[in-house]
DNA sequence: AAATAAAATAACCCTATGGTAAGAAATGTT
DNA sequence: AACATTTCTTACCATAGGGTTATTTTATTT
């Protein structure tokens, strides 16, 4: 909890009482690489921060291909969010791709938060601001960067996931298959 | 001003005060068809608030093509969010593609309703929540469909665009180009 | 209505990426 | 260490979409 905690306070001002709340309500759990958090198609009733690790949110398409939203590391928060914001049954599965230490929420008692301590909600404001740019930009990077580019991006701004992570589910964050990332990692040793 | 007043009692309790700080900080404008609302690498200073017509944000690269980041219709919020969230200059470049009924807010002016009015936080957290819905099915959209899904899709949701812009705008929210996007009109009207 | 400008379409060929399948390399398991 | 499984690479051809340029259509201005 500490890191959810010290995260907080750096950014607002929080009241003894909030944090005692925070604390009660959250859990602190370590989770091995390769589970599964969130269930496409099951009622989403968790968020998780990530202390520690890499978790990941994908969509499978009808031909059962995978497609990665995100990747969530440090300080980063992850959930089925237009499940939970929506009201709906998820259709992202989330899962971890290394072990991690997070701390996880229930969605329906975070948004509780809100009424009960104002300064909760400036910090969960800002949270969102800072996934929406980060989502503006990618849109953007989509739109504009080749494969190549995109992928020099991904390798800057996840330095550590290219590891622990099999470069297929890189490549479907990027939105090319695996042999396409297999043939532009061939090219860069080239170059 | 009637119309975000009507939007936010509906979702939230506003108090008297709290809307007579809105109006004082907000200006209704009318904006003409082709207006530049804020311009690239410049500073950021507004936030529009769409009540009718629609404004278009996009990003220009370095060969001068335009990236259609946003498509804003009535009912949503249109800036330079990476600018004002990460406090820089403009990347996006935001115009009116017809003629507005904007509500004119300065960007530094909203941030400070917050402490004043924690209600109008909620109101803007739930703004954040559904704009973060719409970029992660964006980005979803992007990595499964194919452009001829992806114009489908676009045509559905903002069945009033299509008419009102030219299809090169349309094309590049997409991320493909005139021609692609004019081959593909073309082989709907076949089948 | 004529003239001009802007937008859309068409036709060319080119390139990046996809799909499939097979083999090589790496990793995990007994 | 041997085997099995997963992941990565290679090679083939197929295809969606890009770049360029010309032409047609539509919209705007005079």
């Amino acid at each position: 909890m500490k890191e959810l905690i010290s995260k907080i306070k750096s950014s607002i001002p929080l009241s003894q009482k909030a944090e005692e709340y925070v604390y009660s309500i959250s859990k602190e759990r370590n989770i091995s690489k390769g589970e599964t958090l969130i269930r496409e198609g099951q009622k989403v009733r968790k968020t998780y921060f990530v202390n520690e690790g890499c978790l990941r949110s994908f969509c499978t398409d009808k031909t059962g291909k995978e497609h990665t939203l995100q990747f969530a590391i440090k300080n980063w928060w992850m959930s089925d969010f237009m499940a939970i914001y929506s009201n709906q049954i998820a259709t992202l599965t989330v899962e971890s791709i290394t072990d991690c230490k997070v701390i996880e929420f229930n969605a329906k008692e975070l948004e509780e938060i809100y009424n009960l301590y104002p300064e909760f909600e400036t910090f969960q404001r800002k949270n969102l601001e800072r996934h929406l740019v980060s989502m503006h930009k990618r849109i953007l990077n989509q739109l504009q960067l080749t494969a190549e580019e995109r992928y020099d991006l991904f390798l800057e701004q996840y330095p550590d996931i290219e590891q622990h992570t099999p470069n297929y589910h890189i490549a479907s964050y990027l939105g090319i298959t695996q042999q396409s990332l297999s043939r532009i990692r061939v090219e860069k040793t080239k170059k």
